[in-house]
RNA sequence: GCCUCCUUAGCUCAGUUGGUUAGAGCGUCGGACUGUUAAUCCGCAGGUCCUUGGUUCGAGCCCAAGAGGAGGCGCCA
């Protein structure tokens, strides 16, 4: 006899079928129901036994988050709730739950409780759906790029290369830091290192993305990334998946029409294939902003919200254009905003951003052509001298989840600009050679995967979207 | 890194102006019931009130420092 997924059982509604089943006890009701739950999907098989074929001291075996198998044969439910359940003829308990210290229970814990206790989270509804969205959506990227003819490439995770300018670096080095070599004039030596150079874990693999850019066409990165910044808040992770496509003979525009193709492809993937898991994440939601004051509730629902991002276009206006809005805007007049907005160059705060997305536009955001001073040297120069074609995305709730730009690549333009902002050339001559052999106009973009996730799966914490969180202060399981 | 708030039973939370033995729901454990839907009913147990120090006749409650958690800001994806 095989053994079939719940998801498959529940799909197929084979009835009359003798079958086996395995999977965690989710709840055991009357010594006679047991909801079996395998991760499969988000519902659970209904399995019947009959009490009076099994010793009492079996039956009390069969607790919350016991493992077990099942055979019997699948009939259409006897009772209401549930459209088929499991006549049981043999159970076997594979690995037992002992109740009185198991920290899960049948009722509803706080996400900040569930993060304690991460290694078992996946257990509970809610972060079965997180981890079926974030795999459908992970896997929906691979099939967009794959179908439009880009490469997957995998950029180092190592790098010695210091100049990406993307935030404070994680050093890597197997120098023993209780007696490290020291030159003569007391620096350390790292010709002892690894690599007999300082090296780091990157913040991008942007830079070598362009590379392969300027011979393959179309590339895209998808692949960890560190930051080894202080950053404490709902939206920021010291390890974080990123996504990076960069395509040859590209623009802004080409840039902004990809991000924006790739994000509502990804969005729509999962409201078909995972709609048990949005509906429970939805209701979820419902439930849980009930206790909220009205003012902090969100207009639409999750799945709203879903609907709305694939069917309108994201708003595109320019730096200049938002300052505009935004020194005109209520908030700015009555002296609202935290930091007022004045002058045009300065970067906007978030409370800025949030209310282009929140309150004037109420949809995602394509911000572009930002001030120079504020952006990356690798952003390409604008004719006005004073902005780059600089590209981000804000979306509600979320903030930027896209940051990218059409790059600068025109030799003596970049040269310039590396030698404005300190960075060392003589190091880059690798990154510089693109500009010197054949180069050609190229744009590309960097797609926080966590804060996708976030958005899609409707949750507040970053940390509950990615299995075990890392940050300050925090590298447990 | 800065600011604000929080920490009471396994979980979620009450706890009056500082006043005897710190409470509830759920869970656990014991019992009853058995076509249930986070089953239901009865009963028992369960506490370093985050830690340390201070004020006070007396501190879960007031003060100080520390630890942990959450949110806001900055940095960004």
């Amino acid at each position: 006899m095989t053994t079939r997924s719940i998801k498959n059982i529940l799909q197929t509604e084979d009835f009359g079928i003798q079958l086996k089943v395995q999977g965690w006890v989710r709840s055991f009701r009357s010594n006679r129901f047991i909801a079996l739950n395998d991760g499969s999907v988000q519902g659970n098989l209904q399995l019947v036994i009959d009490f009076t074929q099994f010793e009492e001291s079996f039956i009390r075996r069969i607790a919350v988050g016991a493992a077990i198998e099942a055979e019997g044969i699948l009939i259409a439910s006897q009772g209401s709730g549930q459209t088929m359940e499991l006549q049981v003829s043999k159970l076997t308990i594979l690995g037992d739950c002992d109740p009185s210290t198991y920290p899960l229970q049948p009722k509803k814990h706080s996400l900040e409780f569930l993060r304690q206790i991460a290694h078992l989270r996946f257990r509970t509804n809610t972060f079965g759906a997180i981890f079926r969205i974030r795999h459908t959506l992970s896997f929906a990227i691979h099939e967009f790029f794959n179908s439009r003819g880009f490469y997957y490439l995998h950029t180092p995770i190592i790098t010695a290369s210091d100049a990406e300018g993307a935030g404070e670096m994680f050093q890597v080095t197997t120098l023993d830091l209780n007696n490290i070599p020291k030159n003569e004039d007391g620096s350390i030596n790292f010709k002892e290192d690894f690599f007999e150079r300082p090296a780091n874990l990157t913040v991008s693999g942007q830079l070598e993305a362009e590379l392969a850019a300027m011979a393959l066409s179309k590339v895209y990165t998808f692949g960890p990334t560190f930051r080894a910044e202080n950053s404490n808040t709902p939206r920021h992770l010291a390890e974080f998946w990123m996504i990076e496509p960069e395509v040859a003979f590209a623009d802004i525009h080409d840039n902004m029409n990809l991000a924006e193709d790739l994000l509502k492809y990804v969005i729509q993937k999962v409201m078909t294939d995972c709609s048990d898991d949005l509906k429970f994440l939805n209701d979820r939601e419902l439930e849980d902003e009930k206790q909220k004051p009205l003012a902090e509730r969100n207009e639409l629902s999750l799945l709203e919200r879903l609907r709305f991002c694939v069917e309108n276009n994201f708003e595109r206006i320019s730096y200049t254009e938002a300052i505009d809005i935004l020194k005109n805007s209520n908030p700015n007049k009555k002296g609202k905003f935290q930091f007022p907005v004045e002058k045009w160059g300065t970067d906007l705060q978030s409370e800025h951003e949030r209310y282009l997305v929140e309150k004037h536009f109420k949809k995602p955001v394509i911000l572009s052509d930002y001030p120079k001073e504020i952006k990356a040297f690798y952003m390409r120069q604008n004719e006005d001298g004073k902005t780059v074609a600089a590209m981000d995305i804000l979306f509600p709730g979320i903030g930027e989840i896209v940051g990218g730009s059409q790059r600068e690549e025109r030799l003596d333009k970049l040269e310039s600009r590396m030698i404005e902002m300190h960075i060392p050339t003589e190091e880059m001559h690798w990154y510089l050679d693109t500009r010197k052999y054949g180069s050609c106009p190229h744009a590309g973009f960097g797609l926080g995967f966590e804060r996708l996730v976030l958005f899609v799966t409707g949750m507040t914490n970053i940390r509950d979207v990615i299995p075990f969180p890392r940050f300050p202060g925090n590298a447990e399981f």
